[in-house]
RNA sequence: GGGGGCGUAGCUCAAUUGGUUAGAGUACCGGACUGUCGAUCCGGUGGUUGCGGGUUCGAGUCCCGUCGCCCUCGCCA
């Protein structure tokens, strides 16, 4: 090696001892005689200070050498003057100085910001990634990305279970998420689809007895993007035979308890809490809640009825709900903040906030005074509302009001700073329904996917009311994120059918597009079930943060282009012809 | 596909109601400086105000279009 030493292993006790450094030059402060420069690898930044009697051509390379520049560095090591030591550095108590200096490498000024609170715009940086990963952010997400996949990996196989890498060209089908598609050129004119989910694949490796699998493997989905979402990402894949929903479970709590204590140094106590999607929505407004923090709504139709305030009544009248969220009196709301919430609905097509302060004499705002003083008596001990604090209230058609009363929740879980990101609340939502009703097509969509299987004493409700049957479907969700997800499989073909047939597939169309799947299903299926937990998610929030773009070390944009390789792009014409294609 | 925000020097930002030659910090270049760690001090180079059109005596600023990034609704079994 070039290097005797990092730039970040240098202490108090390597004082005396000769050592050579190789790194990049993050900063200098050249006082003539005397010159400073901080130099900066992987592991740390160590100062070398080149003195007024070192030798010349050191002297004059320490001179030349500008920002970034990658130099090496031999000199001793020495215990810095008392009163010079750098307490926010971990090598802040030495210096190298130096008897030789090389500049090994030139560069031009960078384009981003590479040091410094200061960060330059985001497309910048994504064009320039690869000096992003000079940043301290940048570089140690991908340190605890690898740290993740490093416990994940041990963890697996230390419960017996058995890596095994699946295609990711295959055949495309045409439910749930679009596929992006590869066209073949020894068959012009007919196509593959990278894999959105090993889904069946795992199924099938159960099928065949593998009896614990497990793979990190890349997911492609050609949907829009957002910040936790991006065209390929990496999951988790886990599946297990002979298991219920609480083996799978234990298998996946057990992973990221340890996740959350090897990675973020968190202790989070086991088990970790379970609420049912029901429950979820109507106290969070959301499948995926925020539990960090409390705030928790309520449904206040029936109280909001009786009151005179016409907008509520109307509301109800149309058959929809009130929701209630009383905010305790150490959260003062200004008028400022009040005024700040119709545009936290408006997005869900909602007109406003309604909202009231608990005083005394009366109660203050737009709403508190269509309120009898029975029925205020009513309402507040109905949500435990204290005197001086503040009920809000969002009115609407269900489908609205519910999932835009878990947004005003996080809204003020921010506005009143209650989502600390070193604090993790994981907890499981489950029993998830089985179907969605398609209003558009006439029919059932299933909820999660079609391979999921009903709680038992449910099924008998497939025939009469397929809405109400509960998934053996869960999800793990942490600080607002889905971290996880996963079922029991059905393994039953008759049953499988009989889903098939309720989200309005027929035999002939399974038949063309499962059918190597549910013929497996008839040669001996064990009972199986498992997750996937979707990996820059996880790594994002055990880093405090919710953009997976910040843990991914190339990631595109929200319209899924690559800013540094200009992906994607048009083709040599002579490459469509050997694909049999022509564009329009 | 819909809605919103942003786009000015290599980088981060400023520029009054539409009004002089578009400024500052930093980087870079030159000079001074022996204990700095955002070093300091002096001087300098650096601009198609994303792009195209329009209104106006005059546009960074107003209008229309377009491109890019970010957020969001739909979408993501």
């Amino acid at each position: 090696m070039l290097r005797t030493h990092t730039c970040g292993e240098l202490r108090a006790e390597h004082a005396g001892s000769t050592v050579t450094l190789c790194g990049w030059i993050q900063n200098r402060r050249d006082h003539g005689g005397l010159c400073f420069l901080d130099v900066r690898d992987r592991y740390g930044v160590t100062q070398v200070v080149v003195e007024p009697d070192a030798d010349a051509a050191a002297r004059g390379e320490a001179q030349r050498a500008r920002l970034e520049w990658v130099v090496r560095v031999s000199g001793t090591v020495r215990a810095r003057p008392a009163g010079s030591r750098n307490e926010d550095r971990a090598t802040g108590a030495v210096e190298v100085v130096a008897d030789a200096f090389d500049v090994l490498n030139a560069a031009e000024p960078v384009p981003v910001a590479v040091t410094g609170a200061e960060r330059s715009s985001e497309d910048l940086e994504l064009k320039y990634r690869y000096l992003m990963f000079r940043r301290a952010e940048l570089r140690d997400a991908l340190l605890r990305r690898a740290r993740v996949n490093h416990a994940v990996r041990e963890h697996m196989v230390s419960r017996g279970f058995c890596e095994v890498e699946t295609p990711s060209l295959l055949k495309s089908t045409p439910e749930g998420a679009r596929d992006f598609v590869v066209p073949s050129r020894v068959h012009p004119g007919q196509f593959y689809a990278l894999l959105q989910s090993p889904q069946l694949l795992k199924q099938l490796l159960m099928i065949g007895g593998m009896d614990r699998y497990w793979q990190i493997v890349r997911c492609f989905r050609d949907e829009d993007l957002r910040g936790d979402r991006q065209p390929e990402f990496t999951q988790l894949d886990v599946e297990m035979s002979f298991g219920a929903e609480s083996d799978v479970q234990d298998v996946a709590e057990s992973l990221v308890h340890r996740l959350l204590r090897e990675v973020a140094g968190a202790d989070v106590p086991r088990p970790f809490p379970h609420v049912s999607w029901a429950d979820a929505m109507s106290r969070y407004g959301s499948d995926k809640p925020d539990l960090r923090f409390g705030l928790e709504i309520a449904d206040v139709t029936e109280i909001a009825a009786r009151s005179a305030f016409a907008v509520f009544r109307d509301v109800v009248a149309a058959g929809g709900v009130v929701r209630a969220i009383a905010v305790p009196a150490k959260h003062a709301m200004t008028r400022k903040d009040l005024d700040a919430l119709p545009a936290v609905v408006v997005d869900r097509g909602l007109k406003g906030v309604a909202w009231t302060k608990i005083a005394s004499p009366d109660w203050t705002g737009p709403a508190g005074k269509h309120f009898a003083p029975e029925l205020r008596e009513t309402l507040r001990s109905a949500l435990g509302a204290e005197e001086g604090g503040t009920i809000l209230f969002v009115a609407g058609p269900k489908e609205q009001a519910v999932p835009a009363s878990g947004d005003v929740r996080l809204h003020l879980g921010n506005l009143f700073g209650l989502r600390d990101p070193k604090v993790f609340a994981p907890v499981w939502i489950d029993r998830f329904p089985l179907f969605d009703w398609n209003a558009d097509e006439n029919r059932w969509d299933s909820a999660h996917h079609p391979f999921t299987a009903p709680v038992e004493e449910d099924i008998p409700l497939l025939d009469s009311d397929p809405g109400k049957v509960r998934a053996k479907a869960y999800d793990l969700a942490m600080n607002g994120l889905e971290i996880l997800g996963g079922s029991i499989r059905i393994h039953d073909p008759a049953l499988q059918r009989k889903v098939f047939t309720l989200i309005g597939l027929s035999d002939e169309q399974v038949e063309a597009r499962f059918s190597w799947f549910v013929e497996a299903l008839r040669y001996g299926t064990p009972p199986h079930g498992g997750f996937a937990m979707g990996m820059d998610r996880i790594v994002a929030v055990l880093g405090g943060t919710s953009a997976i773009r910040d843990v991914i070390a190339f990631p595109k944009t929200t319209s899924a282009t690559d800013l540094m390789t200009g992906a994607p792009s048009p083709v040599e014409e002579r490459q469509l012809r050997e694909l049999g294609i022509r564009l329009a």
